[in-house]
DNA sequence: TCATATGTGAAACTGAGTGTCACGGTAGCC
DNA sequence: GGCTACCGTGACACTCAGTTTCACATATGA
């Protein structure tokens, strides 16, 4: 067995052991509500120690948030594949696909995940937070497709008003007990502000009355 | 004394000892760092015990950011009192002057509590979380000058970007070291969301761009 | 003057998060 | 096979945030 896949098997086990340790946590969350449940409720449940689980997660809150690590790294890529000559709005909307997939994928567990982070108020922080972080990936992506070196504040702004769209999609998606369509939801959302300027490359096709602006 | 008078009376010494203890943090925060600094180094420095300094903030995040509590209200306030046929866009621009009002008047202090909210997690995580709730008030403002009952999802993502947009134009500000105009910044910052489809009664009137002012 | 309400301090308690150390198994090496 | 070094784990002690309770002091109102 070379070294890289003894490498990965432990990280394997690793990884096995956090999902279970993620299951654990999210069921006990939904059942008795996040500040009800302590680390040592974890860690009894899970079967490990409360050492083992803050190896594992950093935080309680982590527990929950961490199924959404390197979403900025996944956004920025799909970012950078979309075609050169696409506006950034478009690239943004279509970017956020890749992350929507879950959702599609289990509707169920997604729901229940997402209304337990609004819910709870330590969640709704370090999530905001945790996207917050993202921006800067998100910039950079949009500015490398201008084929510029620092991305502009126009970018900036398109960025977070991107990641905004896809929170108030939820929001409502939640609301509806997902009912409604979350495509068309953030399709709804990425409307509301659509028809601004381009900061890629070229305008837009058919928008009507472009902006003025930066 | 009347009871009014009475209540009142109490009310601005505890407002006086709030603006102290207020006081008190932020010099040891920007001096030592948030996470260095104790309840009990805050409660000392300041004079009172740890429970006082308890009860006027509920956290010691509070102690930096209780300072913008309220600003739901006022942003609410400032969007009603909007001519109710000026576009949601335009009318949130000009409802964030009642909130910048504070940065043009204290330049050096807002630079300094932005910067201490910005880089320290914490803070940071409280105060993307604060403006989270604010979201509601502003919505239904929205709402209401549309003279509907509940907000639309336009409503809301506009109401979510008009925030991005502050947070975005203060992190530009701050990168200048408060060089750059904020009114601009802000400015140029709706520019880049700008001529969105109008959610209020009518069209976007005809603002030039970047005349800033209020 | 007495009764009550209110702000404060003291102290005990829970729980999150950090750091340290010792144990035990596993992998690599001779 | 045995030896050694490493790594994951558990146990424990510690700091600190935040909650709760109680006691005291002061000031207000009757």
């Amino acid at each position: 067995m070379n070294e890289a896949a003894r490498g990965s098997t432990r990280d394997i086990a690793r990884a096995a052991v956090r999902a279970e340790l993620t299951r654990v946590a999210l069921e006990l969350f939904r059942r008795d509500g996040f500040a009800q449940v302590t680390l040592d409720d974890l860690a009894t449940a899970a079967g490990v120690s409360r050492s083992t689980f803050l190896r594992y997660f950093g935080t309680k809150e982590d527990a929950v948030l961490a199924a959404f690590d390197g979403s900025d790294r996944r956004l920025a890529d799909a970012l950078r594949a979309r075609p050169a000559d696409e506006d950034d709005w478009t690239a943004l909307r279509r970017a956020l696909d890749t992350l929507i997939v879950r959702y599609r994928q289990d509707p169920a567990g997604s729901l229940a995940t997402t209304r337990l982070v609004r819910e709870t108020p330590a969640l709704r922080a370090r999530n905001l937070e945790k996207q917050y972080t993202w921006r800067p990936a998100l910039e950079a992506a949009l500015a490398e497709r201008a084929g510029a070196e620092q991305p502009t504040l126009a970018q900036s702004v398109r960025a977070a008003a991107a990641l905004d769209c896809l929170n108030v999609a939820l929001d409502h998606w939640l609301v509806s007990d997902g009912e409604l369509d979350l495509v068309r939801l953030l399709d709804e959302a990425f409307a509301a502000l659509a028809a601004q300027r381009p900061g890629g490359t070229k305008r837009p096709g058919g928008t009507k009355r472009a902006g003025r602006g930066q």
